[in-house]
DNA sequence: CGTATAGTTGATTTGGCTCAACATCGGTGG
DNA sequence: CCACCGATGTTGAGCCAAATCAACTATACG
């Protein structure tokens, strides 16, 4: 018999339980950025926030477009895409429940730098962002914690700019693999399994090579027993080896 | 008469005067973080810093040793270096008057994660992280304003990633001599001129190259009359053309 | 099933790195 | 003031990683 194998990814159960009030409630409370902040505290700024829900592969908002608004991701996953107008498109991120996008400052650039559209069927969680600011007036913590999670977004991203300047391809595929794998691996049998669709075209876009050499390299990985792969999944069998290619240091 | 061609940069004029109390405070006014705050609070504010002189070429902090301080520049330049174990090393930035370095956050990284030291003579205000938190605390619309700042950094740190991974390196030389001389420029009888030293090694870490390659496309550029270009100084006198060189869009 | 999308693999080309030799500038001390 | 020397910049030749171009296969979905 042959095995015809199809995507190990878990399917997306997406019920109204999965967003219901007091599951935003709960994810409002554990974000980083409310840390330290009181029940009450919480459901205050709770009110601010209104949500909305969207199907896979929904654009929640263009680069270009005004930006306005500032989005928590309640449920599901959410792509940043950076369009450049020779065709050639950047997957910048792939974010997760509990994560943030869109603006924090009214001042500054006044529209969207990048695409953000759903991976999933998702509920994201909406703010504008003259009322964010006002909330973070009032929760002088809640702006500090703030502060410290976009300086660490930031040391990541020139952590990411000097990646990008000195290794490789083969490093800087295996380096996202593995950031990826942090942030949405999952253990199964096959290995740490990568929680969400990620196509060639993906890995390529977010390690700034071609769709051709990912492939290349991810057979190659494949090869090497490194990983198991197939179409828009990827799982990790190897995490040792893969953190070594890398160029990881101690 | 041969005219023998010294750098047309400016000598760094550093007397007591340039960094006084009162120069000092009118930078704290002027700095985009403590804008609408009033002169009272500004002046309570100064009062947790203190001042350090440094010659050209001192090291302010090395990049491991453990972060405690935030640093603004009241006078002077100072650039930011990342050091990699292979000897390649990174500038991440170079920073002048009214700028800030060092680190934000108690958490997080407990090290610096680049070394910075001084290009040129330089006055630095510093503060202990732990009292700018407190400082934050009270003047929450300090806080927001610094979101604002740190937000824009992280688009431009994500801007240059794109920059790295898409672009060629002659566009990424022109895209940095644009932004340095948005930085540092200052119209002179030869063009816009950077004004701080800038060698063709300190370029090729911006940009992710080699000084030889970084070499060849300043003289590439130089015999196209873009630039003028000697020992450590730039001046641009085709803007328009180097922004089209840039892939610029409008 | 049949078709569209995703992935693979090979051949060819090329941008930029490496290595190497040389040219210039500018500061220093005789 | 000039000769020297170290730092900085230039230029050439060869090479390699990865892009490009192209043909093909496998998978999933209707």
């Amino acid at each position: 018999m042959k095995n015809r194998r199809k995507t190990p990814l878990d399917s997306i159960k997406f019920d109204a339980e999965s967003c219901s009030n007091d599951a935003r409630l709960k994810i409002l409370h554990d974000l980083p950025f409310f840390k330290g902040l009181t029940r009450e505290d919480i459901i205050n700024i709770h009110s601010f926030f209104k949500e909305t829900h969207y199907n896979k592969e929904e654009t929640i908002y263009f680069s270009g477009e005004e930006s306005t608004q500032l989005c928590i991701i309640a449920a599901g996953s959410v792509k940043l895409i950076k369009h450049s107008y020779e065709g050639q498109d950047t997957l910048i991120d792939i974010l997760k429940q509990g994560e943030f996008f869109g603006t924090l400052d009214i001042l500054g650039q006044p529209v969207y730098q990048e695409t953000a559209e759903t991976q999933t069927n998702a509920c994201i969680m909406k703010i504008d962002s003259r009322q964010f600011r006002a909330v973070l007036q009032k929760y002088p913590l809640a702006a500090i914690n703030l502060i410290d999670i976009i300086s660490e977004r930031l040391k990541s991203a020139n952590e990411m700019k000097k990646q990008l300047s000195v290794q490789n391809v083969e490093q800087r595929i295996a380096f996202t693999l593995l950031k990826l794998a942090d942030k949405a691996g999952q253990q199964k049998d096959l290995g740490l399994l990568i929680q969400f669709p990620l196509s060639r075209n993906d890995l390529a876009g977010m390690t700034g090579t071609t769709t051709e050499t990912a492939s290349r390299i991810m057979s190659h990985f494949q090869k090497k027993g490194i990983i198991k792969t197939g179409r828009q999944w990827v799982a990790i069998t190897n995490r040792k080896q893969l953190e070594q290619l890398s160029g990881y240091k101690s």
